[in-house]
DNA sequence: CTGAAAGCGCTTACAG
DNA sequence: CTGAAAGCGCTTACAG
């Protein structure tokens, strides 16, 4: 019988195929090639041997067999959901390449999991935490406290924008409503008074803080606070085009406001559209001015007038937090107190902000 | 001595645990909780009360086990360059998207590794393909054949729009001539014979087939191509429009373009920056088309025209078409040929294309 | 300076 | 229907 054709490796070299090329044990190969500081301990000679048989094997360390004996995948998860109201999320994708960035400076993989709901799917979330990831970044998380009750203590979680704190955990946040109020208080500087406010959704922390910052450069500037010129809307651009829109149509005839301040970029977007659509022009006959600075900012025409979240930053940020508790974890007792980290805001000018019209402008009837 | 306090199990619980639990071995527990097919041959009492166990002791399959008994991460690795020229690339974050949700719902993780270059990392391939992932998109590579040999041959690799096939390995494109073709046709169509193309980076395979959608309409049509209206850009806003900038500036005093047919929907709207800096209107004065119909094509004002491809699907599709060869891989004798798919693409009309100004305009002098 | 052994937590044949 | 054993490929003490 002729030799069987000798079936190829589709086997990757191991340690121990390593060490049998060199002549030495698999566990000398351990120390040289993946051992980091004991591998002063081979002799040069058969240091040489080792990593040379190891080249021509291609040898590669096993994922699976080295998370396994360290107990340590070097796998960062990143929860979040990313496609909202059919619309691709701009903040996620700010914040995840900062993520990105860090994770592989820090020589981790990164691993998403996308939710279609943090209501629904946060029961999902322990199911992740089976040694497959080391770690979860939620990147703005809306949980109950049941759910927060229901995270696996085992694996640490840092979170941006987190709608309730995470106890144990850390959280990146921006100092939004600081932002909200200077942003508001410079439009008043320019001579707007007459101000619109398009907000994020009801209840979210985030929404709410910007609607605190409006009232209260309000406030001080001595502007009556007007409830009709608070606008429920939420963060995409379809809601805010359509909230404007819908505004727009019921104030037919009456006073246009001078500039519109909404809750983001999306949102400021569907205003542009809104507005567009109307035949008003910007700036012209109204500013308008956005939040956070995402790519979308700068891809309108005009530019959007916004403040700044440096979300690539805060990814990053994420990413160092969430490695400190990982070490912590393994080495002392762990600093498992809660922890917030506040990132400041910055207002970034451009073209959809100037000063308000000279005779005041009317809501056209369509 | 007082009895230590119980260091509460920070370490998960195991097979064992809850076999001892529940009085069975690791193995039965294994059967009933993560054997699919087997678990039929466990008593239902027996099975019962290891389900109670796992239950109360919060099992969960560790991941890093498995895979190493397995041989088989679950995991399906997604290389990009996501960060061109400072910007962040829309056409990664539709067929991510799509990805992710196929991903999903087969049940597989994703883990993204990000590259600053394509001919710079491509060294790095090979180090992922060490048991993390089982196999690997490539997101619009361009390896050199070098790069191409270097892959290792035991991770199945899937590619869209790959600058050169991978042997092996299975291709995603989409019909971009015929893209660009009935683009320019359309253009045409509706009146506009001088028609500028701002092209993607010379050499890329993208890039010239849409050079040669964009002659052949011409040539259809008998419009004589003109070399200077062909204009050497980028994939990037900030390339599109210094490359219309650019070309304004030379131009200035004569006859504008009535029509400009973009790379991508990025130079695009680079060049509703660099007409909108000149003061020239869109579509009144010029109409402007762009490529893929990213989302930030519906976020300009005007909105942009432009050809449609199927990102989302696409991403979706590469998923299926990598788990089919990892199958056929664990199964029979692997179907390995190279193979490429391609996808129709489709107009998409919006408000930045019209129908040419009746008096010829001139490129203004700034 | 180097090797033999045990163990990480699972799955997969193989016996009963 | 159920269990004892071997093995996935690595690392980490522990001996020499």
């Amino acid at each position: 019988m002729p030799r069987s054709r000798k079936k190829k490796p589709a086997r990757a070299a191991t340690l121990a195929d390593v060490g049998r090329a060199a002549g030495v044990s698999a566990m000398a190969a351990s120390v040289v090639l993946n051992g980091a500081r004991s591998s002063s301990r081979i002799a040069p000679g058969t240091r040489a041997r080792i990593l040379a048989a190891a080249a021509r094997l291609r040898y590669r360390p096993n994922a699976a067999a080295r998370a396994l004996a360290e107990r340590r995948m070097h796998t960062i998860g990143v929860a979040t959901v990313v496609d909202i109201g059919g619309a691709l999320n701009y903040y996620f994708l700010e914040v995840f390449n900062g993520i990105l960035e860090a994770a592989t400076r820090h020589r981790q993989n990164t691993s998403v999991f996308t939710l279609s709901d943090w209501e629904r799917d946060a029961a999902r979330l322990p199911g992740l935490c089976d040694g497959r990831i080391d770690g979860l970044i939620l990147i703005a998380p809306v949980l109950s406290a049941d759910a927060i009750r229901a995270l696996p203590d085992h694996t640490p979680f840092v979170a941006l924008h987190a709608n309730v704190p995470i106890p144990g955990s850390v959280n990146l946040e921006s100092d939004e409503a600081t932002g909200a109020f200077e942003m508001v208080r410079h439009l008043i500087s320019r001579g707007h008074r007459r101000i619109l406010h398009i907000t994020g959704k009801r209840g979210l922390l985030g929404a709410e803080r910007r609607i605190l910052g409006y009232k209260r450069a309000l406030a001080a500037a001595r502007i009556p606070f007007e409830p009709s010129l608070l606008v429920d809307a939420g963060y995409t651009v379809d809601e805010g085009r359509r909230a404007l829109h819908d505004w727009l149509e019921r104030a037919a005839g009456q006073l246009l406001p001078q500039a519109i301040f909404c809750g983001n970029d999306a949102s400021a977007i569907g205003s542009l559209e809104a507005l567009a659509e109307v035949g008003l022009r910007v700036p012209e006959d109204v500013s308008v001015a956005g939040f956070d600075d995402t790519l979308a900012a700068r891809t309108t025409v005009p530019q959007l007038t916004t403040v700044r979240q440096p979300l690539h930053a805060m990814g990053g940020r994420a990413v160092e937090a969430l490695l400190a508790r990982l070490h912590s974890r393994h080495g002392s007792g762990a600093s498992t107190a809660q922890e917030t980290i506040v990132f400041p805001t910055e207002l970034v000018w451009r073209a959809s902000v100037s000063t308000p019209a000279t005779t005041p402008r009317v809501v056209p009837t369509t």
